[in-house]
RNA sequence: CGGGGUGUGGCGCAGCCUGGUAGCGCGCUCCGUUCGGGUCGGAGAGGUCCCCAGUUCGAAUCUGGGCACCCCGACCA
């Protein structure tokens, strides 16, 4: 097909909205392919549309190559479904009544409403089943920002899987993660699957695709030898090693007067910050203390803290902290405290200094095979230079976003709607299910993040809006026709800029910054030779066509 | 929710401190000019100055309250 840009809804800018920063916010703006409605709510402009539908049918293409069925689920549902499973109390569910005020819920995700229908699945001959759609998701995000990256309101394709027991689940779960793999390769997106937290979605595992990019919200941590990536919040990684001094044969208590920072401590005692401890006491929810213990150079990870526990805790109070230690923050340590200790691995070995739990004291040569009890636990959130676990090379870090995540459900869903099926030794079973989703729109985001350049978007020819821009100069225009005809009856999708109005300079800042795999460029500079030229964005790569060979150009 | 910032034609901004005619660039309309990397000249259109209240003869400007948006953090599929 041909679009005449003279007749486009294309409203290109000049200038970024000021408080744009991510690179993908800026162009998409600027390339008029989205515009802002309120904070994190978008509308997708034509050509931002059709890029979303190319992904979308990406996505299409390879769920209903591993027997996806597509379907459509609707967005309005009642709020007894969520209160069933327990998510209604969730604050980034948006919530509304009707007329008569029955309480409905914009869903997050569609796990309640797709087990609903699973309903209707009885029999282990009916199973396995996957379904999907792609439908608009509502969250009530307390910080939408940077475009597209995190929003409000957005379409996913959401997938999922019921299956008869957890083997068949292994099953439909790798395909799913083919599948995905699949999908991104195909939108030319450069990402890692990666092991990651299931939220509030529950279930037992759930692993995260990861896109690097300027503007994200996770951190990607990878080897430099390929063989480990993981999001940092969960990873890994081996520090180097402290530089220890001299060890003593018991802890040996020294004056630290004001002392309490890591720094502060090590330049006191002259030694090396990673040859310290760092006491952080947390309290549980029945108001016990638990002190997390890393090295001192370290930071301790909440998240792998929160795991470690078994529940969520806050840091504790200094009330709280001098009644359980009996100092003040800046002196703490394990020995002499009573409560549970949970020591980061790296604290397995060697003598280290911690805080004597006496204010403006710490003990030097404090080991914990000797002097004190713990549970180890990595709670450390891992640094640069740092090295892989696995082989000891150099970890990389990168900003990334999230663009797919998929779940190993099991019966959280189906429990408490009593999604039930009938197995072929006679017994009732609730049924086993997974949940895939992907953001189109994340992932057009993260693809503008990966692949522009200071002109504009270089989108990949997978899901570029059109496959060729034409761009007609004064005195080529009845030949861009015959061109973008014969484009067109090949197939492609043709950008047609016929703008009368418009100066070549103009055509050629828009075409870059649309970012269309191919130009050609139809002015009398090159008729003259009987040519047209053709550029490659990516390249940047001018070559010149005969006239007469554009249909095999095609 | 905590911290910081910003609200003035479609976009980017100045004016606010020190109250009195609302201004600049881009874009838009018309005329001419130019025509392969955002021409040049001329003439125009377009604004509840975020909202409400207050102070004042007079408020974009001062005071109070509210709202919206952005950034950092917390949170997060």
């Amino acid at each position: 097909m041909i679009a005449r840009a003279s007749q486009l809804f294309l409203p290109t800018l000049r200038d970024a909205p000021a408080d744009a920063e991510a690179v993908s916010h800026k162009l998409l703006v600027r390339g008029g392919f989205i515009r802002q409605v309120s904070a994190g709510v978008w509308t997708f402009l034509p050509l931002g549309w059709r890029v979303h539908r190319r992904i979308e049918q990406i996505i299409r293409e390879e769920m209903d190559a591993i027997g996806g069925q597509e379907m459509f689920a609707s967005v309005l549902t009642p709020a007894e479904l969520w209160e069933q499973t327990g998510r209604y109390g969730s604050p980034e569910l948006f919530k509304l009544e009707d007329r008569n005020g029955r309480r409905f819920v914009l869903p997050i995700t569609h796990e309640e409403t797709f087990t609903f229908h699973a309903l209707e699945l009885q029999s282990y001959r009916q199973l396995p089943q996957i379904l999907y759609h792609f439908q608009t998701k509502g969250r009530d995000e307390p910080r939408p920002r940077a475009g597209l990256i995190r929003v409000r309101e957005f379409v996913m394709k959401d997938a999922y899987s019921f299956d008869r027991d957890a083997e068949a689940q292994e099953v439909s779960f790798q395909k799913h993660w083919r599948a995905y793999d699949r999908m991104f390769e195909r939108c030319g997106l450069r990402y890692s699957a990666v092991a990651a937290e299931s939220g509030m979605m529950g279930g037992s595992a759930s692993f995260d695709f990861l896109a690097p990019a300027g503007s994200g919200e996770n951190t990607l941590v990878t080897c430099e030898n390929g063989d480990f990536a993981a999001d940092l919040e969960i990873a890994r990684a081996i520090p180097r090693a402290p530089e220890f001094p001299p060890p003593l044969d018991s802890p040996e208590e020294v004056e630290t007067p004001g002392i309490a920072t890591i720094d502060a401590l090590a330049e006191f005692l002259g030694i090396d910050p990673a040859a310290t401890s760092k006491a952080m006491p947390v309290v549980k929810r029945d108001g016990t203390v638990v002190l997390a213990l890393v090295r001192g150079d370290d930071r301790l990870e909440e998240a792998k803290l929160l795991a470690a526990v078994g529940e969520d805790v806050r840091p504790a109070t200094d009330d709280e902290i001098r009644s359980a230690f009996g100092a003040d923050p800046g002196s703490l340590g394990p020995i002499g405290f009573d409560g549970e200790v949970i020591a980061d691995e790296t604290l397995r070995d060697g003598q280290f200094v911690a805080g004597a739990n006496r204010t403006g004291a710490h003990l030097r040569g404090v080991e914990q095979r000797r002097d004190f009890q713990a549970r180890f636990a990595d709670i450390r959130v891992p640094r640069e230079g740092d090295r892989c676990p696995t082989c000891g090379g150099a970890l990389r870090f990168e900003t990334a976003i999230e663009v797919g995540h998929i779940f190993k459900l099991d019966t959280r869903y189906s429990e408490p709607l009593n999604a039930r099926f009938l197995d072929d030794d006679g017994q009732e079973k609730p049924l086993v299910m997974g949940s895939y989703g992907i953001g189109p729109g994340r992932v057009m985001a993260a693809v503008v993040e990966q692949s522009h350049d200071e002109n504009g978007i270089v989108w990949p020819a997978s899901i570029a809006p059109y496959d060729v821009h034409i761009v007609a100069l004064p005195g080529g225009e009845s030949i861009a026709d015959q061109a973008a005809a014969a484009f067109a009856a090949a197939g492609r999708d043709v950008l047609l800029d016929d703008r009368a109005d418009a100066r070549a300079g103009e055509k050629f800042a828009d075409a870059d910054l649309i970012g269309i795999p191919l130009r050609v460029t139809v002015g009398r500079k090159s008729l003259e030779d009987g040519a047209v030229d053709v550029r490659d964005r990516a390249t940047g790569a001018d070559r010149r066509v005969n006239v007469a060979d554009l249909g095999t150009e095609t």
